[in-house]
DNA sequence: TCTAGCATTAAACAATCGTTTTAAACGCCG
DNA sequence: CGGCGTTTAAAACGATTGTTTAATGCTAGA
């Protein structure tokens, strides 16, 4: 066993997911990857067998936390709630702060995960359909669930497309702004990340709790069967 | 001279536009390019110069008059309204009408410029800073000044922040959105895309209009003096 | 101490990348 | 007709891509 934490397989990812966060996947060579992490161009295949496969472990390295965190933090407000829907501010609570707790770890994530989960968007069709459909799904699903029965004028519906813009305001702005820090050169540091958030909490929460939209006609919209990915 | 509607030159931007939507712009080859158009490979290289230069045709070609309406609508609100503070909506709305209007127009962009605009935060720091800092800075700046009229009670940082978060919920789950017509087949419809941005539009509002946030401690965030991507 | 097995290395693989070149056709307008 | 901008064709360029191979280094267990 190795080191565990600068380990060569521990380099290469932190190595492909700053890149990765920079440039994108496709924008991104092994070569690239193993240059910044000091290693062997072959460790990668060696290690990860495919560059797919770095892909997926590197995102899976830092959503898998991000989503134990959101199912646990659901879990206990379910439990101090009981029966009675859980306000709509413990939601979003639950919702936001893990990307804060990981984000301002610098082993968990740092702030190259917010940006990460913003290219996520983009190499979205390649890799993110196959492996994370379960799993994100299943708790992006239930935050639906609490939303709504905060928000019970609202149809599934609009449940739905509002929980869509919430994590879209979380992960466009936030990944601009690590991009903006990157270069000038600083990063980010807690106390930036926590006025971020404490920012986007009541934009997200009126935004969320808003009167419903005029209909445009009866037609009820499809079943949201497709949950959105994280961020 | 040509077509202007079939011409090789058109062929070329609409493949690559639905082609850099889809896959990013690193993801794109130009032989995947020149397929999809049935053109020649060098074709591109004799309109555009180079892959770059092809990039900023396709962009600017959808984000210009995406620009122009935004212009020209708060223009027209700041005639009507002269000395006034603009209402909020009507900004929200000057804003959001055109998505609608060029997603809805196959010839000036259709449903693929949705997706195009979210796949330009990825390909941002390779392409954007240079071409589009001027104009884009400018528009979003206008609107960012008419918003802080309408929000007396926000500190100009928190503006610049909200308007950031609005753009994040319109180009994130819109262009989700359309990636999901693409998988299942069918293409948006002009109503699809009304009852998007009908749910959008007081989810956006409520949000903008929420009290401010408690302030973390009493110094004041950096001048906001970036503007973000549109969207 | 020997050795089995994991880890790392340098080198090369075929394929694809963006771009350029040279050539020959095409269509339009004066 | 002649000329010019456009397009196609085919080929090749050097560079870079992801991946593989074969050889070596290392270290833990018998």
């Amino acid at each position: 066993m190795k080191d565990l934490l600068d380990s060569t397989r521990e380099r290469i990812l932190s190595a492909a997911e700053s890149l990765f966060a920079a440039d994108g996947v496709a924008g991104t060579s092994m070569r690239a990857i193993t240059a910044l992490a000091r290693v062997n161009l072959a460790a990668v295949n060696y290690h990860f067998g495919t560059k797919d496969g770095l892909v997926e472990a590197v995102y899976r390295r830092r959503l898998e936390p991000l989503n134990k965190l959101r199912r646990a933090n659901l879990d206990e407000l379910e439990a101090r709630y009981g029966d009675r829907p859980i306000p709509l501010e413990d939601t979003v609570d639950a919702f936001l702060r893990p990307v804060l707790a990981l984000a301002t770890d610098p082993v968990q994530g740092g702030p190259a995960l917010l940006r990460l989960i913003g290219q996520s968007h983009a190499d979205a069709s390649r890799y993110f359909e196959q492996f994370f459909a379960g799993e994100y799904r299943a708790v992006v699903e239930r935050y639906q669930r609490a939303l709504a029965r905060a928000l019970p004028e609202l149809d599934d519906a609009e449940v739905w497309w509002r929980l869509n813009f919430a994590i879209g305001a979380l992960s466009y702005p936030v990944a601009e702004r690590h991009l903006l820090e990157v270069v000038s050169g600083q990063s980010a540091t807690r106390e930036d990340l926590d006025r971020i958030l404490e920012y986007l909490r009541p934009f997200l929460i009126a935004g969320l709790r808003a009167a419903p939209a005029a209909p445009l006609n009866s037609a009820a919209p499809p079943a949201p069967t497709t949950a959105p990915r994280t961020g």
